[in-house]
DNA sequence: GATGAATGAGTGTTCATTCAT
DNA sequence: CATGAATGAACACTCATTCAT
């Protein structure tokens, strides 16, 4: 075992911060084919040099930063989940909450899409990603074997129940949609309509 | 040595038709970060001096390829649009068309998908890319005056038709859907049931 | 067949020769470890990605240089070659035109050594270039036949013949040496009375 | 916390003798050009900045690895070097102790040649060098003067009884050579025609 | 003494684009 | 029209070295 009575420099969390936040600062900005490692570091205020003690290399940082969102997201989504209330009311509130989440950090969730679609998406375990949202997905089969949701296979529900609300939620596909409680709860009142029984 | 005929075509259509072709097939091979102009021309097989006959630069390159498939991805969407016929049949078959383009012209929906996900999006005029749609529109507007869809801002009727398919389609996103007739119908339904007043 | 009414732009045979040169003189005069693609660009007058025209990468620069050294060097070793003369003779002309082809061109010869210690080594084909000085291991075997030459392994046999010269033929090893047409007889005395029978 | 005793080395060997392996290992394995700082210490298991207080710089480190191996070399040479035998036998054991060297201790005979190879060699006093090898040279003077050995330069001599045992030696470059207790005295047998008088 | 963090300067390489032909 | 040659600028990344602890 080593102890030291001096302590070396530490790595600095400030640093990691900065580089997660200007990663998806600078995709956001000029799009992730454009974004590199120089542009990154220099949004974050460090020698590109330095962005490799914190991260192995390019696609760690982009990777990692992806996956750090997707469970941040899916920490949000979950708030106050609870699978044994009604269950329109928990996808009301999953629903609210995600689109709260994608209103709210816009840059994050576009940054996620984006990296959706390139091709580094295919280095992460989608099923790891998956995993953090299961609680929905058990949800779910509960409502189809109650026959209060439609008995259609998860990937139909899913691109009615979450889909269209990342698309509303998002000002760059909807610039009018008007955000206002009112209007989310109408929202949330077709995709209920669409997996309903 | 090469000899001009009259009438001989200057600019060769079937040059034009290879650089579309293989724009596509690098951004989705390879991706939009590490896609070249000079893997784009010798995917072509043309010089990358060749390329700037036919197009001004990359950007126009990668917006050209975006608007002509929009086109025609609209073009294919309304084949047998008959505004006068049941609300709920000119829906389906907008439904059914837009899910075969997207299964069947994968490549040229993931580029688009890749496209409006990028920077270089925000340099298409989107209202002109709308008006291809427009028929779409004005019978949504009438399906709401009869009262047959919800009286709900177009945008939300939209994210309830289009975008799941979208998602349905992709079989990146949808591995495990089988886009049999019945399981396209079924999805239909959904949509219906989330529009219809 | 494609026939050009008006030519293109031509690779310039100048532009070859300059990398060529630049490249031993660069690693003559920083050493392998130290020579960089750049540098090399630079003294050959020429931007870096000019290099990348006329040669794959930094491996296939160095290799090609080395490759193109032995083949000169072969080719000057057996200038007059006559394999059908008295032994001693053969071997004494091919010795004193490897000692002058290491005296003349010191700079390629260094390079080639450095090359041949160096890990890029590994990736020539040795035997193609072993192939270049054929005709002297069959006029050895030959020597062996006719009891004029030990009958020891080549290996033995070359280390005594040839290695000895580019010791003394390199002045950054003899520095001493006085190559004067004396020396260089009295030296090729040691090495016939190494392998004369 | 670590405390220090009376008489405790402050000075690592142990390290100092990690690094000085760990350098002739990296080297050999990727090659001078390759080698860097940071991989040597990491070999060593130590940090790269703990690398300066042993060696003032990266040079340092080098030079004094070659100039350690040099030192070794010369006193595995002269074992039982007694200047009043038959000459013969003088130099057939430090001909043959000098093949079992290079032949036992590839990694450090490699590491020598690369590095005389190099720039880096201009940097190492010779003549301190050849002092180490200076019995070998007044035994040869001796040789001559007694007109058992040819009298031509130190350096012919040199070139013929030592250059041919590297070359053989080294199995990089005399894969075939099969270095049987025979054969090396059949090699040394030339050597010995070569300068005997 | 020993360390991980930090970095400016450099690496090999590819880029979008222009140029002469 | 069509091309291969040419390049400055940028790329991702590693370097030798220093610094605070």
């Amino acid at each position: 075992m080593i102890v030291y009575f001096r302590g070396m420099r530490t790595r600095d969390d400030d640093k990691q911060t900065a580089l997660f936040e200007a990663t998806i600062k600078v995709v956001n900005d000029i799009g992730f084919a454009a974004s590199s490692v120089s542009k990154i570091a220099k949004e974050a205020g460090v020698s590109p040099a330095t962005l490799y003690v914190y991260y192995k290399n390019k696609e760690d940082l982009l990777v990692s930063t992806y996956i750090d969102i997707k469970q941040d997201m899916s920490r949000e989504l979950l708030v106050g989940f609870d699978p044994d209330g009604p269950l329109r009311d928990i996808f009301k509130q999953v629903w609210i909450q995600l689109f709260e989440y994608i209103a709210e950090n816009s840059s994050c969730f576009h940054y996620a899409e984006q990296f959706a679609n390139s091709p580094y998406s295919q280095l992460v375990n989608t099923q790891e990603i998956e995993r953090y949202f299961e609680p929905l997905t058990q949800v779910l089969q509960h409502g189809i074997d109650q026959k209060i949701i439609k008995n259609v296979s998860f990937d139909i529900l899913k691109a009615f129940i979450f889909y269209p609300v990342m698309m509303l939620a998002n000002p760059k596909h909807c610039q009018n949609f008007d955000s206002s409680p009112e209007n989310i709860e109408t929202a949330f009142g077709l995709a209920w309509d669409a997996i309903k029984f």
